[in-house]
RNA sequence: GCCCCCAUCGUCUAGUGGCCUAGGACACCGCCCUUUCAAGGCGGCGGCGGGGAUUCGAAUUCCCCUGGGGGCACCA
């Protein structure tokens, strides 16, 4: 596990690293401890692929050593946080089977798991920092604030807080306070030195004290800020590993800091390199579907996106490309994982997704192609009035698709009125001798016994032969006749499931259709 | 402006000083199979961003540059 070492001594002479009290991370030598992971989203819109390899990654470190998986929500941003995010986070993940053990809908010992709801933890932790001194309130408006950053960008200085408050008397801050000034509480840190942080994935990271300055940990509203919450939570719920993207790395030593000053053992962090577009820009809505709801609604499967996503940044050898969920709970580890950051490969993504679907058991590609379809005009149709159900004709198109879609491409034919696809009425009127081919095929279904795709198949190639005609050839009106498309499921099956009787009203108005009337 | 991260085929990546005339996968291009489309088989195209340094030897180590990304909020 990790190095105790490496945590100690990170802001010398500013206290001692004191043990957590919690009982989780205790353990006499040589004993390791449960790992504890989480995810800790901030509902302010829906899943997206980045969040969603994030949150694979945690669980499948958590589970590959017996660990914990908590689910935190972090919404004290008020403004933007919405309950319709959690609903839309939590199915995201549950769909792609990430489960937690700890967090909304299941509860667990180190509740509740909304910040929103962690107030009075807060609170307490403030009270302490405040009367140890090791916080203080700042009654700097916002736009005192902002030219003072002006002035540092102007003078090519870092942009951070000046210290103003720092050091307030008593009669000042009560002089403050009676001007009716808003305060907000800020921590005390550092002026020199340098914060490492032990990354586990991009190795020591250190940052200058001197470019983070007395940052905000409580607004004058007496919410705290993202940093203070994520440390007080981190700590309080004994969170021993935290893998989480790039974009929170200059945000770790402010974090580190703050355990420091709560006298915590802060977790090992591991940063991920972001995700990005297919053309190496942040990912975006005009790169497509970025949200795990919109590749569930455009017919990918969890197993695919999952496999694609740990791909995303985690190896194991180069050379293998599949992974069950087991298997990777099995392989996954951080040293594996590296620190480039991934363009989104559409292309291979969706070859996955083929490939995953043509693994699939039959019955459970059904259920899925089901499920896909379930509040769909199309659900109502299938096995009814004598349609083929999905399960029917999930033989006949599972080799085809690469998306759950697909299946209605590929089969809506079978259930609703014929409509021709204007490619494939072009090809079909071009086709001098498709009269005469539909004609032979409609002497074949009428009479054919019995009726079913072996037989068919003999007599239609017998047919092709006959009037010396190479199958593709021959099969490519019929097609067009009966589905009205150019790609379908292969022929011979198509007209059995299809039926005598609609196979041949079909061919009927086609040769219809063609005669010159 | 300041701070940080990153850099191998178009894309995801393997590679931790000699096993590399750089391996695999997606995509692309041929050919084969074939009942259309897929799938599958075989083959091909294609890469270490640039410059220094260390070394007998560098994709691998160090420095600079360039490029990309992230952050510097009373957002998370």
């Amino acid at each position: 596990m990790f190095n105790r070492a490496l945590f100690c001594g990170i802001l010398p002479g500013t206290g001692n690293m004191a043990d957590t009290h919690n009982k989780t991370t205790e353990r006499s030598p040589g004993e390791t401890i449960a790992p504890r992971l989480r995810f800790a989203p901030s509902p302010t819109g829906h899943l997206h692929v980045g969040g969603a390899r994030t949150a694979l990654y945690n669980w499948l470190y958590a589970r590959g050593r017996g660990g914990s998986f908590v689910l935190r929500i972090e919404d004290t941003d008020l403004a933007r946080s919405t309950d319709e995010s959690i609903r839309q986070i939590i199915s995201s993940l549950v769909w792609l089977g990430l489960d937690w053990d700890e967090g909304p809908g299941v509860g667990g010992d180190h509740g509740p798991y909304r910040q929103t709801e962690r107030m009075h933890i807060y609170e307490e932790t403030v009270k302490a920092l405040l009367a140890s001194g090791k916080a203080y309130r700042c009654y700097c408006s916002p736009d005192e604030l902002e030219h003072e950053r002006e002035k540092a960008r102007a003078a090519g200085q870092p942009l951070v807080y000046g210290g103003r408050c720092r050091a307030l008397s008593p009669e000042e801050e009560q002089s403050l306070q009676t001007e009716g000034r808003d305060a907000v509480i800020r921590l005390r840190t550092p002026d020199t030195g340098s914060t490492i942080v032990p990354d586990l994935i991009k190795g020591d990271v250190e940052f200058e004290n001197v470019n983070i300055g007395d940052f905000i940990i409580v607004r004058s509203s007496g919410v705290p800020t993202y940093n203070f919450a994520v440390a007080v939570d981190d700590a309080s719920m004994g969170i021993t590993h935290v893998i989480r993207g790039d974009d929170h790395l200059p945000n770790t030593p402010r974090q580190l800091m703050l355990f420091e000053a709560m006298g915590k053992k802060p977790p090992a962090y591991g940063h991920l390199s972001l995700i990005l577009g297919p053309d190496r820009t942040p990912l975006s809505k005009r790169h497509g579907a970025s949200s795990i709801e919109e590749f569930i609604s455009r017919g990918y499967v969890r197993e695919a996106l999952c496999n694609y996503l740990a791909l995303m940044g985690w190896s194991l050898d180069g050379e293998t490309t599949f992974f069950s969920m087991d298997e990777m709970v099995e392989k996954f580890s951080l040293e594996r994982v590296g620190s480039t950051a991934a363009a989104f490969d559409n292309d291979k993504l969706l070859w996955m997704n083929g490939h995953y679907i043509r693994e699939m058991e039959e019955n459970e590609l059904a259920k899925r192609i089901e499920l896909f379809l379930q509040d769909t005009e199309l659900a109502a149709l299938h096995g009814h009035a004598g349609t083929p159900t999905i399960s029917a004709l999930v033989p006949l198109v599972q080799e085809k698709m690469k998306t759950l879609a697909d299946f209605v491409d590929y089969t809506d034919f079978f259930f609703l009125p014929l409509v021709f696809e204007e490619k494939a009425l072009v090809k079909l009127e071009k086709d001098e001798k498709a009269a005469a081919v539909l004609a032979a095929a409609q002497n074949v279904i009428e009479s054919v016994e019995p009726y079913d795709a072996e037989t068919l198949d003999a007599a239609l190639r017998a047919a092709a032969e006959r009037m010396e005609i190479k199958l593709g050839k021959f099969l490519q009106p019929i097609r067009i006749a009966v589905s009205g498309k150019t790609i379908t499921p292969g022929m011979f099956e198509t007209l059995a499931m299809l039926g005598r009787e609609i196979s041949a009203a079909r061919l009927d108005a086609a040769i219809k259709l063609l005669s010159p009337s």
